[in-house]
DNA sequence: GCGAAACGAACATACTCAGTGTTTGAATGA
DNA sequence: TCATTCAAACACTGAGTATGTTCGTTTCGC
């Protein structure tokens, strides 16, 4: 059992229990303790839990958004293969807004090297972006959010309203038909909003177990999406609920 | 000779002769040819030099700035002492506006944990600033430069006239008391411009082989400065002038 | 206050990966 | 055509990281 496969390890038991024991998760990756608290002391630099005698107990709280750390190792293959049908409805020379996010960066990833302007939302997208000289990458304003490193605020609105897209790419936390598309917190919220004004077209990139998940905050109907990309695993009434809305649901 | 002389080497001769050949270099650092050919691959991708057969031929045009890669290896050592007197210039919980290039790239290092706000006009430099919890990052927008990672163009200047600044830490290409504040290029000049404009005091860091030089881009003239941090390598009669246009000048 | 458990600093070991050299066959240009 | 240059493939090396072990210190329950 590797390192990445300890710190899953302890996510599960986190979400069982709320708590896990440094002997307990020794016991069952097969590792020294010394080993099992220097990844706890990581998870607990990266936000995800707190350290306390004997153990680590969770920190992130129910119907909140799990930390990018934890997001980033989740449904990776679905999110590339999603992102890679995303890049393909990008036509050369578009010019795209790119949400932030895991799968938008994945988006980033699949795009970098072509001919397109894009303006990423988070700086890890304009780090892969920017190192092509084919593709011209406008960076968005705004405040950085710690470890999540996306922008948000007031600039990053005014920056998103001072350029028109023939695409806005959007990650999304929840999209059902009857709450419409939801995110985690009201800047992003914003955000998503002035992206979407910004641009001609809306395409929306979820794993599927984002389908029917509704969220705190609200962005939208889901028929203001043009098109969903998504993986298989969504449920097809779900899906076709969505599709009645009038989205062009594209599964991968 | 390491990975880095051998640049080094590279650099000088492609100065004086304008090219190189592999078996030359080989030679001359005691390394195989292999070795050198991957050395020059890399500095081709890095678009300092082209690639001939034999050899290479310079790409750095006279006048021009040298590329990032190359500036990052000069006068490390000045810089870092100039940044860490610039940080200490910058009061708890200030907020500032900071160039990009390779001697704000270290005042960022310097800042990073601080509690200050800082737009950063560099995505080096926001990425350096964002991996602290403690630094609110406010990334200015624009248009990302390859190869530099310096953002320009309308969108930054317009986040910065909407923030108004303690500090505007500005690095310069040139600084002389008869021509002024000077920049390798014209974006640039409007950038620091807004930067000034939208900051109580202007702190300028430079190494002391830029003191004296004039480039193309004119920025402002010295007197509107208000601090300048140099290593002590610079004539004293230069400085003696800037003191007189009403700068204060700080040697390390 | 006492003792057992947990902790973390320090050192030793194992592993990974980037950088380098050598070989060899293909590509290039005089 | 032929010598030179190139680049792919493989082996070697050293730096840096991850892990385990030891041991003295800290913490908590009693």
């Amino acid at each position: 059992m590797d390192s990445a496969e300890r710190v899953d390890l302890v996510i599960a038991r986190l979400k069982e229990a709320g708590e896990v024991g440094v002997a307990e998760l020794a016991e069952a990756s097969g590792h020294s303790e010394m080993t099992i608290r220097r990844d706890l002391d990581r998870l607990e630099s990266q936000g995800v839990l707190r350290r306390v005698r004997g153990g680590a107990v969770s920190l992130v709280p129910r119907g909140q958004e799990p930390p990018y750390v934890l997001r980033e190792r989740q449904a990776v293959e679905a999110k590339q293969r999603i992102a890679a049908r995303v890049a393909a409805l990008v036509p050369t020379g578009a010019a795209l807004a790119l949400d932030s996010g895991t799968t938008a960066l994945e988006v980033a990833r699949e795009l970098a090297g072509r001919p397109v302007t894009v303006m990423p939302l988070s700086l890890q997208g304009a780090d892969v972006l920017a190192r092509s000289a084919e593709t011209t990458v406008l960076v968005a304003g705004g405040e950085v959010r710690p470890g999540e490193l996306n922008l948000h605020g007031p600039l990053a609105e005014a920056s998103l309203a001072a350029v028109r897209f023939d695409v806005a790419v959007v990650g999304c936390c929840g999209l059902s038909a009857g709450d419409g598309v939801t995110a985690h917190d009201l800047p992003d919220v914003a955000v998503k909003r002035a992206m979407m004004r910004s641009s001609q077209r809306t395409v929306a990139a979820a794993d599927s177990t984002k389908i029917g998940l509704v969220t705190m905050g609200y962005v939208c109907p889901v028929g203001e999406i043009d098109t969903l990309v998504t993986d298989d695993g969504a449920p097809e009434d779900a899906l076709a609920e969505i599709r009645a809305a009038g989205v062009d649901v594209v599964t991968v």
